[in-house]
RNA sequence: UGGGGAUUAGUCUAGUGGUAAGACGCCUGACUCUGGAUCAGGUAUCACAGGUUCGAAUCCUGUAUCCCCAGCCA
């Protein structure tokens, strides 16, 4: 396999992860295999948060010879999962530009083989069947700093507990009546080790095995056994599975099965935003956002419905490394990963958000023309367009001041600008309604600066974009912000939907340049001047509905607020 | 002294005994029919305190701070 992304760097990504990997392959390890595999539970939509273990796991994947990563749903509790989740996090990854090829992995899969092994660990003296109740569990399993107790039903006879398990199986017990726990030290200082539960009752139909199955097994016994089963060799999870490894480890030695090894890294976190899966949940179940892809959420499917292209973010998580220490990354950098790659590949149009008349007096009433336009100054083979132009335009209201301040380059009474790719105006009048806003703003072109070369070759100091008046494509217009403007909401002290940015969604009314109208859902441009642009799901035929991915950097806007 | 982990610029990440590297951000300047892009330059002594050494971000000792763990969730 090979990636066709961060085409500017040759380099391959190098990490503490991989650095193992190539000491294992240096000293033979796993026969010299590589074998990764991205685990998610299919019980909600992956986030960008995802997007890093997707690129660590399947970029391993591609990286070594004869290497490969599995795409394996840990699906092994049936009250949160549904086919629906499934679905998503497939086409997901397969968005981001990963291929699992042939190896779709299903924990549920290995149900049969997961009790095989179960009994095994009961025959062996290593798994007891406890009919505590949940309560008295906890109780027994002491504190952070107090050793655990001993289950009365510690030393049940492993012929007691098989009958017992079996019959959990059948389906003679109601949930929580008993469960199957690993036998390995109630005094252990890690909790994890202190007996943990191996399988519950949980009468319950799986979106997979239906009715089958009336107990299921837990994360760690799962999780480990099944990366043995599929041959893992490399295991990577995220820095609070620590704790869990010596379980993890315990499963595969107990059982005396093929050994993986698991390895922690930091997850990804992001600033304006928060990537739990509970908080995500809120945000849409409580309204405050329109559903799992609005825009503003940091799903995958969100991104992409924003205008995010797959590349940006596989460029982000690799720019941003991998490493044990937990981090914040600004989104700052996912936006440079995303104007990088837009500015080489958008085709560039011309749009005003808030839209000021511009009337040209000089310019022959009811006449018009057309004026050649660049789609993209970074990529020739993209061509040109034609641009309609007539006496009255349409301009940015912020691109003309009364009263301009120093350093304001563009248009003001007197002052010439340049409207891009047609010509240059001159400010000759200001019209103004009763309250004194400004409603219109006349100018005189100069005949000889069609197409906006200047033939005595003055300068001017603005280049300003525009749209004609009677060719212009109403559209609306979806304007984004973060939908937290505190850094890191989660850590806050005051609750996060209380810090929920109540500007983040701006919808207005553009004008658009009438090559607009073919846009379809997907589309990405460049509106000049103001950001990228993407056709949102809900356009329609001629009528396009446009999100603002993000904005382009904006030199001015920091000069102004800098000194009014 | 419950256990486990982490600590390099505003942010992220390299460096594992030889005198701090890269990216984002920010600041300067050049250039420009996008105040975009591009180009050039600037922006830390490595949590702290001792110690070992000719030499320490790297080794040792101690301290501090932060993160994770008491689901029959993953």
């Amino acid at each position: 396999m090979s990636e066709n992304h961060n085409s500017s760097s040759d380099e391959l990504p190098s990490d503490f992860i991989r650095t193992i990997i190539n000491e294992d392959q240096a000293a033979g390890a796993y026969e010299g295999r590589v074998v990764t595999r991205f685990p998610p539970e299919p019980n909600g939509y992956l986030h960008i948060g995802h997007a890093k273990s997707i690129c660590l796991n399947f970029g391993i994947g591609e990286q070594y010879k004869g290497a490969r990563c599995h795409m394996r749903f840990d699906d092994t509790n049936p009250t949160r999962e549904d086919i629906e989740y499934v679905e998503s996090i497939l086409a997901d990854v397969k968005w981001l530009g990963f291929d699992w090829g042939d190896n779709l992995f299903y924990a549920s899969d290995y149900f049969e083989q997961l009790y095989e092994y179960a009994e095994q660990l009961i025959r062996d003296g290593n798994a007891y069947v406890d009919s505590l109740t949940a309560e008295e569990i906890r109780e027994f399993r002491g504190t952070l700093t107090e050793p655990g107790r001993e289950s009365p039903d510690r030393d049940r006879p492993a012929e007691e507990s098989l009958d017992l398990f079996r019959r959990m199986r059948a389906g003679e017990f109601p949930d929580g009546e008993c469960v199957l726990r690993a036998r390995i030290d109630m005094t252990s200082p890690n909790l994890n080790m202190r007996d943990p539960v191996l399988y519950r009752i949980r009468h319950a139909e799986h979106h997979r095995t239906g009715n089958d199955w009336c107990i299921y097994p837990m994360y760690d016994y799962a999780h480990s056994l099944s990366d043995s089963i599929e041959g893992i060799t490399h295991s990577l999870c995220t820095l609070e599975f620590e704790d869990h490894r010596p379980l993890y480890d315990w499963c595969q030695e107990a059982l005396g099965i093929y050994r993986s090894r698991q390895i922690e890294f930091a997850r990804l976190n992001l600033t304006h935003t928060v990537m739990s899966k509970r908080r995500l949940r809120q945000l849409v179940e409580e309204g405050h956002v329109a559903g799992w892809d609005d825009p503003r959420m940091p799903t995958l499917s969100a991104l992409r419905r924003r205008g995010y292209t797959p590349e940006s973010i596989r460029d982000m998580c690799e720019r941003v490394g991998v490493a044990r220490r937990n981090s914040m990354t600004e989104l700052a950098l996912l936006e440079h990963c995303l104007r990088e790659d837009l500015n080489r590949r958008a085709p560039r149009r011309m749009a005003v958000l808030d839209p000021l008349k511009v009337v040209i007096t000089n310019y022959p009433e009811g006449g018009s023309e057309e004026f050649d336009a660049i789609n993209n100054p970074e990529d020739e083979a993209m061509g040109t367009r034609r641009v309609p132009f007539a006496r009255e335009v349409y301009i940015e209201r912020d691109d003309f001041m009364e009263d301009p301040p120093r350093r304001f380059y563009r248009l003001a009474p007197g002052r010439e600008v340049r409207l891009r790719y047609a010509c240059l105006v001159t400010c000759t009048d200001v019209i103004k309604d009763e309250r004194g806003d400004v409603v219109e703003v006349h100018c005189t072109y100069d005949p000889e600066s069609r197409g906006g070369n200047v033939p005595d070759g003055r300068r001017v100091q603005g280049t300003i974009h525009w749209v004609s008046a009677a060719h212009a494509l109403p559209m609306e217009i979806r304007l984004y912000d973060n939908l937290f403007t505190e850094t890191d909401p989660a850590g806050s002290e005051t609750d996060f939907l209380d810090l929920i940015n109540r500007d983040s969604l701006d919808t207005v009314t553009a004008m658009g340049e009438p090559a607009l109208t073919k846009a379809k859902a997907g589309d990405r441009f460049q509106f000049e001047r103001l950001g990228y642009f993407c056709a949102d799901t809900d356009s329609l035929p001629g009528a396009p509905i446009f999100n603002r991915t993000t904005t382009l950097r904006d030199t001015w806007a920091r000069i102004s607020q800098r000194s009014p």
